[in-house]
DNA sequence: GCTCAATGTATCCAGTGGATACATATCGAT
DNA sequence: ATCGATATGTATCCACTGGATACATTGAGC
């Protein structure tokens, strides 16, 4: 199973997502295509096929594989404030990851059981921390979005450029505030 | 100005505007190509580049062609729920048009003047209908981001898979509601 | 050991954005 | 009016992409 000599690779499946994985996480999948991965492998192009459908089933994967890694960022989170930083840190840390994980119509969401369940896993957090323990459910779910939908959108505006260029400091300071999660004149966690 | 007969066309920006804008609002921009344009249009495919650079610089165009019609929309809104409304409304209505105006890193945003100004527009509006008059300009811009980045964040999640799936009315009502612009059990407009 | 399914390779295809070279038309200066 | 510069459109090429089909190699289970 330990990545072998010649004519088979031992493990590519799991080599692929890897390396698609550091492709993409800053750089986004625009540029990504599966011959240039194929390449870095030592491989022909046509073997990834062997281990996902296309290249949308790739994406899929990757991205299931980006929201596993938020939600063990955001566990450590014990307050709104610190998973909302944590969030918004994950984002503009790795934009292309989190492009292929929210700007695809992923079909594949339910399609794919590893991403249905590592969204899963990032909301069951979200609700943890987000949401007041004895409140309804109606209440938490919209105590969970009104955080999240502030934060992703947040994001994408100022991936899209319609905002201040700031800091990464300054920019989930600025989002705390917005969100109402830091007095005024308080320092941000 | 008008259409011209034979080798020339007359007036090729606008009518590949007009085409690439009809092509993009509902399906986007991924299977979207300047050969299919050229072809709609009976030119050469080469014939594009003459008015727009490279594919970037025409979508960049179709995206200011987007927030010009969106600001037209929004002007109509007199309060921050018809505004979120009337917000929501265009996003869902022109998936795809939406997302070449938000999901692209528009390094473009300040080269097409275009672009820069139907954003400005779009800015004012909200300005305008959204923050308290006699607060002070930070107060303002962040009444504004609030309301702009609950939206814009909802929307992505929407299409991302991450909500369950409603009704547009539904979803337009849910979003005011988590936005605090409806009361509890009031019926949204 | 042998077989056969799993995995990789070789090669082809149509479609894409873009480049270069050339054809045709329009318009302003004379 | 005409003539030449310039804008606009065409023809043709290229490298690259995702995907398909056919074949080679391998190792796991009988």
């Amino acid at each position: 199973m330990t990545a072998r000599a010649d004519y088979h690779h031992g493990d590519l499946a799991a080599a692929a997502l890897d390396e698609a994985l550091g492709l993409i996480a800053a750089d986004g999948e625009a540029r990504f295509s599966l011959r240039a991965l194929a390449d870095r492998l030592g491989v022909a192009h046509r073997a990834l096929y062997n281990h996902f459908a296309d290249r949308e089933a790739l994406l899929a994967a990757v991205a299931a594989r980006g929201f596993a890694q938020l939600a063990d960022g955001l566990a450590a989170a014990s307050e709104p404030a610190t998973f909302l930083a944590a969030y918004v840190r994950f984002a503009r840390g790795y934009p292309g990851l989190y492009a292929v994980m929210t700007e695809r119509h992923h079909a594949q969401i339910n399609a794919t059981p590893s991403l249905r369940a590592a969204v899963d896993r990032v909301i069951a957090v979200a609700l943890a921390v987000l949401a007041t323990p004895d409140a309804d459910e109606d209440t938490r779910r919209r105590e969970v979005m009104r955080v999240w939908m502030l934060a992703h959108g947040a994001i994408g505006l100022q991936r899209a450029g319609m905002l201040r260029l700031r800091s990464d400091a300054d920019f989930i300071d600025e989002v705390l505030r917005i969100a109402g999660l830091v007095p005024p004149q308080e320092k941000a966690p």
